[in-house]
DNA sequence: GCAATAAATGATACAATGTATCATTCTGGC
DNA sequence: GCCAGAATGATACATTGTATCATTTATTGC
């Protein structure tokens, strides 16, 4: 479960606090507390599973409104995602580098372990998208894409299985 | 509201009742409801939304159970699609042709007026996408990707508005 | 046609999820 | 320290979805 070494964890909530900072916003204690369990989770989680999660881990109960609130401000810090299709959070794969939102998003989304993957969109799939959007007069707008199917750990696991 | 003609609309419930029929299943009077309501629809339903244009057409009150279950038929024999994104339910583009869902399907969401424009993907659009999962190992599964922008009519009621 | 069976729907209760609202506490600037 | 605004707590409630069992409707074999 804790699949993220300590030290990994406190150095993406620090590298959290600085881009709140950066915004005149402020990684409070709370925040924090839903930011880690999405941090450590390998999967998506949802609103009520992030709240099951700081309960399970603080003496004090959290309110579900707290934790809407919390997600709603950390998608718009940008410290987490929002994926549509499962109406589950994720904590961003680039909090601790430089990386900015430029491009397309793709969320790659395991079915065999839920995991998700967090990767830019190449130019060619944008442009194909772009492209298959126009002949039909539609003009796009969508940065986040969400896609489904087999990590590759699933894959190789799936393999040896047989 | 009815933007659609009450002989397109029997036309397409016929096709439908067929379409049942080669597959062993039965269209009834509270599925054909449900089909119709969203058939009349030029936007997504929401299940609940389907309820309450059922209840306001009819005498009997459907419990929001039939909708659900009634919504699952449907689905199951591709008479609707469901719209991970927002939850909610589009009748088939398909249900009077012979169209195969063959390839991956994109729906075309406009944020301007809620519709749905349903279109099959470009091999192009296709390939890209394999292409781009395939650099990390991933082995899509989605057959169904869902955008959101403006569509034709928006773009062009926006642009005589200025 | 009629009983037996299966399919579909009705009805009830409840679980899960999300929001509105106001009270309280915390924080930074003066 | 005091004040304004931000953040959180607490309560109640609205919405959405499901489990379960009863009832009705169709189908099949006789």
């Amino acid at each position: 479960m804790p699949n993220i070494k300590q030290s990994k964890l406190d150095s993406l909530l620090r590298a959290a606090e600085v881009s709140c900072s950066e915004n005149g916003a402020r990684l409070t204690q709370r925040r924090r507390q839903v930011l880690s369990a999405l941090m450590q989770s390998s999967s998506p989680l949802s609103a009520y599973e992030v709240l099951d999660l700081c309960n399970r881990s603080t003496a004090s109960a959290m309110p579900a409104m707290s934790v809407y609130r919390i997600l709603d401000f950390l998608e718009q810090q940008l410290l987490v995602h929002r994926l549509s299709s499962s109406n589950k959070y994720v904590s961003c794969a680039h909090i601790a580098c430089d990386h900015k939102h430029f491009q397309k998003t793709h969320f790659l989304l395991c079915e065999g372990c839920s995991s998700v993957e967090e990767v830019d969109a190449t130019q060619e799939a944008s442009d194909a998208l772009e492209q298959m959007a126009k002949t039909v007069g539609f003009k796009l707008t969508t940065q986040q894409f969400e896609l489904s199917g087999i990590c590759t750990t699933c894959q190789n696991s799936a393999g040896r299985r047989l």
